[in-house]
DNA sequence: GCAAAAGTGTTAATGTTACACCCATGC
DNA sequence: GCATGGGTGTAACATTAACACTTTTGC
């Protein structure tokens, strides 16, 4: 500790001796957890091979604001743990899972985000395979709790050049959907370009049930995921153990909403798998060999 | 606003009167600002081109905590304005420049990092040209506001291999200087492999003159950089509006730390540059073209 | 045999790397 | 003419994309 002292004269101790926070009105900071996973729908037709589709984990809110909307599990900041204990917590908290892949996504700090005080809010992002997840579901209020199907389209995009600046706008709808509910909102990407320098801004434009600016989180973090699945090996956060190759391309093309091609996504992840000596059985076509994630993968190759 | 009521019967309105911010003890939220910049030594030969080297604008601090060591500019967020305008109105007050390319980094959240109460702060990576902030340092106090070389050194490096879990630890050197001082910070990074999650976590491990734990974060500010530079345009927020490709190739060299070649350079980057009609004069070798950045670039290419 | 999916091989296109070469200037 | 950097072409190699083909199962 210092023993300088400062233009009022105080040495350190002094210093902080005298140091009244509560003196400060200041923005209070959350965190927001964004928790995905994959579900294969359940048609059993012992021919077909299920689709997936992607989900995201959402909690009714009970109090307000926002009350009765759909918002991403998340709490207050304590004094005394860091961020990422903090979302540890509140993972733990709110789905009793531990021990997950979790990444600080982005700070949100727009000045009216929630009515009740100026809240700053950072994002954590979450992949967890449904096996993992499922478990856990059950043993929590089913009725405050739920997984809701992600989907998202680009509707429109408009490019304007000015003399100086280029805007690009670009309006995505979100819809999260289960079998009860229907949630949806509408936003806006704005990409401004002048001169060497870009900028990137969401706006939600419309919102029918998701709290807060969850959805904009949500989009977010869906931009992250697929940036990121294609060059690292988060996607098996979404694996269960034990999968084949094929699971793994349609966790790929759920997310990256596009259709791949078999041999060559094959090569593409061979740096990433191990083949174990298992495979499936009982399915109306040729049994498939089953793999487990290589945690000793190299660099190259992908 | 919602007319419905909660489980104390409360409306939002009558809700959101009776809320009182004060009455919880919360962390409180700054910006810190990494502003990088390219500059040449100006050992002037005519026959040679000079060297560049990466450069940090650091303040030394006049007050307790960390009195007299050198900070990264930032601040406090105020009630009534964003994250992203916090760190645009720091960076105007301690340097005076505005509408420079700026990305929010990461939120930093250790409960440790300042003395006075628990501070949440998130980062913001700033890159500026030479002559744009040259301008600007000779109208600051000179004495308390200096650009410091930035120099990162890999020291070593540890891999662990249990039957559960992979841990490597890189230990890093940071050094800044100039004619002045120079500061000096040891960091270990250790990366954490258990089953499909990896973890990575910066600690420091020695600090010599770093305020705070701006070591970490210049640590990670570079990192970040050397990522996007082999992938995005960044690069080109350090350069003038005219430029040799060359003086480009320095750029790149000198933040990703290795030697390219000129030919497949000028290759790579030559979707993101436009030739001018104009050349350099008066050096003892031949003339080079000047180039712009083209606004107007197609990610292929890249 | 047929539908469905598993699994592999080949070729062309494309991108990357390493290297060699010539050019223009000041001194 | 020589040192220094500017500027370009090419061949070898690696990576990616498109497509065709064979195999194995349940019914």
């Amino acid at each position: 500790m210092s023993l300088m002292r400062n233009k009022d004269g105080l040495t350190e101790k002094e210093f902080l001796e005298r140091y009244d926070p509560s003196k400060f009105e200041r923005p209070s900071v959350t965190v927001d957890m964004l928790i995905f996973t994959v579900l294969s729908k359940d048609a059993e037709d012992n021919r077909r091979l299920p689709d997936k589709d992607l989900y995201v984990l959402m909690i009714k809110r009970r109090d307000h604001p926002c009350i009765g909307r759909w918002a991403l599990p998340g709490g207050f900041v304590n004094m005394n743990e860091n961020l990422d204990e903090a979302a540890q917590r509140e993972l733990k908290e709110e789905t009793g899972i531990e021990n997950l892949y979790m990444e600080q996504l982005y700070t949100f700090g727009d000045v009216n985000r929630d009515p009740r005080t100026r809240i700053i809010s950072t994002s954590y992002m979450t992949l967890v395979d449904s096996e993992t997840l499922g478990s856990i579901r059950a043993g929590d209020d089913a009725a405050d709790v739920a997984l809701f199907r992600v989907k998202t389209a680009l509707e429109g995009e408009k490019s304007t050049l000015l003399p100086d600046c280029r805007i690009k706008e670009q309006v995505y709808t979100l819809i999260l959907d289960n079998k009860q509910t229907t949630l949806k909102a509408t936003l806006k990407k704005t990409i401004t370009r002048k001169g060497k320098v870009t900028r990137t801004g969401w706006e939600i434009v419309e919102n029918d049930g998701i709290a807060f600016d969850h959805a904009k989180i949500i989009l977010y973090g869906l931009e992250r995921l697929r940036n990121k699945i294609e060059y690292t090996d988060i996607a098996f956060n979404l694996m269960p153990d034990l999968f084949t190759l094929s699971e793994l391309q349609q966790v790929y093309e759920v997310i990256l909403g596009k259709e791949l091609s078999k041999a060559n996504f094959r090569r593409k992840i061979s740096n990433f798998v191990l083949k174990t000596g298992k495979s499936t059985e009982d399915k109306a076509h040729r049994p498939s060999m089953l793999y487990r994630f290589n945690p000793d993968w190299t660099e190259r190759g992908f």
